[in-house]
DNA sequence: TTCTTAATAT
DNA sequence: AATATTAAGA
């Protein structure tokens, strides 16, 4: 079973007391073929989440009686279900709070349909593992969904399972032991990691990422380390040259073709994914020597970033957003 | 030491 | 194609 096609679609609540919104949103989700129910409060939601099977969460944040954050407490206290948060509250601040509270991801609104395309991806982290360290293998999740849909493009045949590798070239042998087999599995940047990366950068500020920096905010040890951390940086930082360098920002005139293309990147996806305007990033690259108003920042203090856990593996978890690099052009 | 970059390897 | 690793200078 667990072929490919699928069949495991994702069960999403929604939660906006403007229903308008909460329609809009609800027909967004059921585009990717996510199974939908909605709930207008979070007190609704409470009691929906008892008697459905849900996967993820998806809220507004600004709600009467209670808010996201204050309903995503909740949820965290009872099910270990990961929360998405929408808002118009464009503040810094506020996401960082929102982060801290153990939100998997801060989706600035209005939102488009494709800010939703990959999030089944933070339902699969939280149930693929968990299981603390041992990072062992973690190639063998697999993830059996492959957001269904595939409204559009989407052909991958994808089968590559290359199997071991037994590769010894060590002269020393500090460890030699492997009975579980110790290979060191690729990171596989997938959107949510990305996504991690993003917000750590976005946490510290562009001028204070480095390397060690990001990797302690992003607190996932058993994913990453602090080289795969500086190795993404490097290519971070080459995608976001590229797209400074083409100033396409300045041109309001047919931007519309630029810009899209840029949405087309890895990288520009995870940050506009949550961000849609364009402009943000290179706010936030140009006025880089003298923003750094950076309110208080401390520690992150990451409460429960299991969000992530156990993404890595699986190949083709992301490839349907990448096909296309970072190199963009 | 860590950071950054470029080059090279897998 | 995407990541990792290494080397060298700051």
């Amino acid at each position: 079973m667990a072929g490919q096609i699928s069949t495991v679609r994702f069960k999403i609540l929604v939660v906006d007391d403007d229903s308008t919104c909460l329609k809009l949103v609800s027909s967004m989700l059921k585009k990717w073929n996510y199974e939908v129910i909605s709930a207008s409060c979070p007190v609704d939601a409470l009691a929906t989440v008892q008697l459905r099977d849900i996967d993820l969460v998806v809220t507004d944040l600004h709600m009467p009686k209670m808010n996201g954050l204050e309903f995503q407490k909740e949820i965290d206290k009872e099910y270990k279900l990961p929360v998405i948060i929408m808002s118009s509250n464009h503040k810094e601040a506020m996401l960082m709070k929102a982060l801290a509270c153990g939100v998997v991801f801060y989706m600035k609104k209005p939102v488009i349909p494709e800010d939703f395309k990959n999030i089944w991806q933070y339902a699969v982290a939280s149930k693929t593992a968990k299981p603390s360290r041992n990072i062992g293998r973690i190639e063998s999740i697999q993830v059996e969904n492959n957001s269904g849909s595939s409204v559009n493009k989407g052909k991958h045949g994808n089968k590559k399972d290359c199997k071991r590798k037994a590769h010894e070239k060590k002269k020393d042998d500090t460890e030699g032991e492997n009975s579980t087999a110790p290979k060191k599995p690729k990171v596989v940047w997938t959107d949510a990691l990305h996504n991690r990366f993003l917000q750590a950068i976005r946490y510290i500020t562009l001028e204070k990422a480095v390397p060690k920096k990001i990797y302690e905010v992003m607190n996932v040890p058993e994913l990453l380390t602090r080289d795969n951390v500086a190795s993404h940086l490097q290519k971070y930082r080459i995608f976001l040259e590229r797209v400074s360098e083409k100033g396409f920002v300045a041109t309001t005139n047919k931007n519309s073709i630029t810009i899209g293309r840029i949405f087309r990147s890895n990288f520009a996806a995870g940050l506009f994914k949550t961000s849609q305007d364009p402009y943000t990033l290179f706010k936030g690259l140009e006025k880089q020597t003298s923003a750094t108003a950076t309110p208080s920042f401390q520690s992150f203090n990451p409460t429960n970033f299991r969000s992530i856990d156990g993404l890595s593996s699986n190949n083709f978890a992301l490839s349907s957003t990448s096909r296309f690099g970072f190199g963009l052009m």
